[in-house]
DNA sequence: CGATATTTGGTATGGTCCATAACAATTATC
DNA sequence: GATAATTGTTATGGACCATACCAAATATCG
């Protein structure tokens, strides 16, 4: 075919290609057709994340945590004495990736590494005091203002499906 | 505090502390408790859009389709006579990194860009023939690879819900 | 009309995240 | 005790995302 380089004045766009808009009065040139689109879990659940994760941040604007690193602080508390590959590995964060975060961490002094007396190649993460109480308080705010708005939004029972179904499919997919 | 620069002997670990493995086989150390991980919203939606990209570029694999590109060939198909300033935004890509993308995809016959002879600065996006067969080929292995296993795992009446909420979320969060 | 502002596609560039290779120190294995 | 494996780390490159800027074309308005 090849497409012949050049095309189309309006041609057969059936609504308005008499004269003027067709709304009367304005600019906006009707919006697309999302079509199948809409339809593709892929291309919704992209959208849904970085939604989620954009009011995640806004909610966590005060204290400065990204949402790996509100996980990696949960992570730590709930598993205190385990070395940095461990944590990682359960956050699908490769190890040399996990290096730079830490030292963000540590340099706000919310984590420590701690040289473990059993094996000295590894190190050992612990939240500091600061650590704790920043992690309590950014807890608070993903519950009030984070997740309280998916309720809100959805409804408790909704809610609670959505994150069944989706941990099916992150575990068992 | 500052958390004495060395510690843990595996002190407090109940199970394990005294001499051998527990499970007297082998070498898994315990996994590591998700805690409240898993009820996080954002990470349980990051995890799960993380697999669904995955299958679908597994799916893709003969195609060689990324997401992001089946959602351009399939918008242009169903908005043909758009420019790329109309179809990039829609998507949610901004002008400047969707140069490459069309680029590649022009490169590869998959679709054109034809000057408007209307707007002289724009370009229209339109399908060549050979796209047309890519993205029909391409939607015959979406359907029957990727999602009908979304349909095996969840449900089709789970899956629309699903669907239905993650809209929401994208749109009304 | 003509001067100015806006829009479009594009380049350049930097940031962040993700993945691989390689390395020194330490530990495990045989 | 020699060799292999593991841990944290550096270096590096790719993919994706965001901003500033530019020339050509168009829109706006005095």
């Amino acid at each position: 075919m090849t497409v012949s380089k050049t095309a189309e004045k309006s041609s057969e766009k059936p609504a308005d290609a008499a004269k003027g808009r067709k709304d009367a009065s304005e600019p906006q040139a009707e919006a697309l057709q999302l079509g199948e689109l809409s339809e593709q879990l892929g291309y919704v659940l992209k959208r849904a994340q970085l939604k989620v994760f954009e009011n995640f941040l806004r909610c966590m604007a005060s204290l400065q945590l990204t949402p790996a690193q509100f996980s990696v602080l949960l992570l730590v508390e709930k598993n205190p004495g385990r070395n940095q590959t461990e944590i990682a590995s359960t956050l699908g964060i490769l190890r040399p990736n996990f290096v730079a975060m830490l030292d963000n961490l540590e340099s706000r002094d919310l984590c420590a590494r701690i040289r473990s007396t059993n094996d000295r190649r590894s190190h050992i993460l612990v939240l500091t005091d600061k650590g704790k109480a920043v992690l309590a308080r950014a807890k608070k705010l993903v519950a009030t203002k984070h997740e309280a708005r998916l309720n809100d939004l959805l409804g408790q029972a909704n809610r609670e499906a959505l994150l069944g179904m989706l941990a099916k499919i992150a575990n068992e997919f």
